[in-house]
DNA sequence: GTTCCGCATGAATCGATAG
DNA sequence: ACTATCGATTCATGCGGAA
């Protein structure tokens, strides 16, 4: 039986997250209010200011977060009179200057995305899920999120060449050495940095900025049972729900009175901790 | 019968691009040398100097280009000493900076990539295919990429309901409605901006940069037939093979002799011009 | 119980028109 | 000329009630 804490505190990150204790969290996964989004609860920060809105929140995420740790920042920028704007490009140039490391860009695929086609350009299907560490060396539980064998397998592993079976170096200098048939005894790959989740299509909860399984992800991937998760801008809760459920130690932070009510009713009702499926189909592996 | 000509020039852009008449061309699509890719055949440019080594290149781009046209860029930053390089991203300023409107960022998911990972990264199975623009009213033929509606439509509009008839507003006042009934006879959709083309095999002896899907499915959407199509670093030749056999005119230029005769002799092997299925279908509409 | 089916909903953007 | 508001456009998903 695991004996974990869920905090969910109500303030602006800025200041509530003094309160930390220095290198005490594994994970910080997020998904700050984008830039001019949001305008009804968060106020829409414009473009312009963004990230010197921004600077302060990570200055103390990098101070709080284990040298081992990991913060994934979910956003995404804009279109706006026919131009993508840059803020998030400016974002991570500046989160670089901070001290970060930027060491990966996910891709969140979202098959379900808003409809809507214009003029000059199609649905934006796609966010970016940024990841950024302390130090070179950071925890990462590959295993954990490794996917059942799919059609690349069955197709491409059916018939094998001769050349597919002896180690195959690549001959344009990549220098990654492929050794196929390795996978053939396996029912299991690890995945890809691109990941396939539905938005959220909630009838009658209250709206959510990333569906369960993108927290669930990264928690798999970046912490262990016991572990300390943190977001800093909680919103209706999903990350703690997520966290508390996997057996995580978890604090949330929102500045929305609402949501930080909406969030503590969602982690009381839980009789903690079950892990899903997919987490205990891990843990027999 | 198309009167085509397909020009294969052999030089470094920077100066070949000379040559070109300004506001003649309708589409820029390339894939140019990584930082520090294809050490043995481009000589490797180091990331600290890509952005400048690539903006004179740009520069006559934005020249050449017409005002109704794009530019589509395939690049990718690599990992290095763990880290995402940054150049990519301070390209896309500097090139705004010279004039050029970031419109788009589409991604190429690349599924079938081989299974691979490393200790603290799985397999990058994306790239970024950037469009840039010289004004807001260019050219773009959405119908031309037309994909299949899902199976969904066949349960969904078989009955309509009440709502489904009038023009239904969001009630979270986005001011974002629907009218179903406007889908009725539709059996083809647009689609998003998440691409899904295979990789290319390296099985010859040259690094092909992209798949014939690529700059297939974008001379699509941003030309016509009879019109111009540039790839200022042509490499082994696929995009001038694709432009000749839809029925567009194209110059590819490389600095590399090898890669020069490659090119040459695919696009005398083709006995132009036809075109593929899709783009004679499109024709019909 | 299990499957089927109706239905509500969502981090959107552009062009035209009005102030 | 510049800003504000409004209308048009569009798919996939999960829930819950019905069959």
């Amino acid at each position: 039986m695991h004996n974990i804490t869920t905090k969910i505190l109500l303030g602006d990150s800025r200041e509530i997250l003094k309160e930390i204790d220095n290198n005490s969290i594994d994970l910080i996964v997020t998904s700050p209010p984008y830039a001019d989004r949001r305008k009804n609860t968060y106020g829409g920060i414009s473009t312009k200011e963004y990230v010197e809105w921004f600077l302060p929140v990570s200055e103390q995420l990098l101070r709080v977060l284990k040298p081992t740790g990991t913060f994934i920042l979910n956003i995404k920028e804009k279109a706006e009179n026919g131009e993508r704007n840059t803020y998030v490009l400016e974002l991570i140039l500046a989160l670089r200057k901070q001290g970060w490391l930027w060491t990966e860009e996910f891709i969140w695929h979202k098959k379900n995305s808003y409809p809507g086609k214009w003029p000059n350009r199609f649905r934006d299907s796609w966010e970016r899920v940024l990841q950024f560490n302390k130090t070179r060396n950071f925890n990462m539980y590959q295993e954990a999120v490794m996917v059942p064998v799919g059609d690349w397998a069955n197709n491409r592993l059916k018939n094998l060449s001769k050349t597919d079976k002896i180690r195959d170096n690549s001959k344009s200098g990549s220098g990654f050495g492929k050794n196929i048939s390795n996978w053939l005894k396996r029912s299991m790959v690890y995945p890809s940095n691109v990941l396939q989740f539905a938005t959220v299509c909630n009838n009658q909860n209250h709206s959510a900025a990333f569906p369960k399984e993108l927290p669930e992800w990264f928690i798999k991937l970046f912490t262990k049972v016991n572990d300390f998760v943190l977001d800093p801008f909680l919103g209706s809760g999903t990350t703690s729900e997520v966290a508390q459920r996997m057996g995580r130690n978890s604090i949330g932070i929102d500045i929305i009175p609402e949501y930080v009510e909406m969030a503590k009713k969602k982690i009381a009702q839980k009789s903690y901790p079950y892990l899903t499926i997919t987490e205990s189909l891990y843990e027999k592996i």
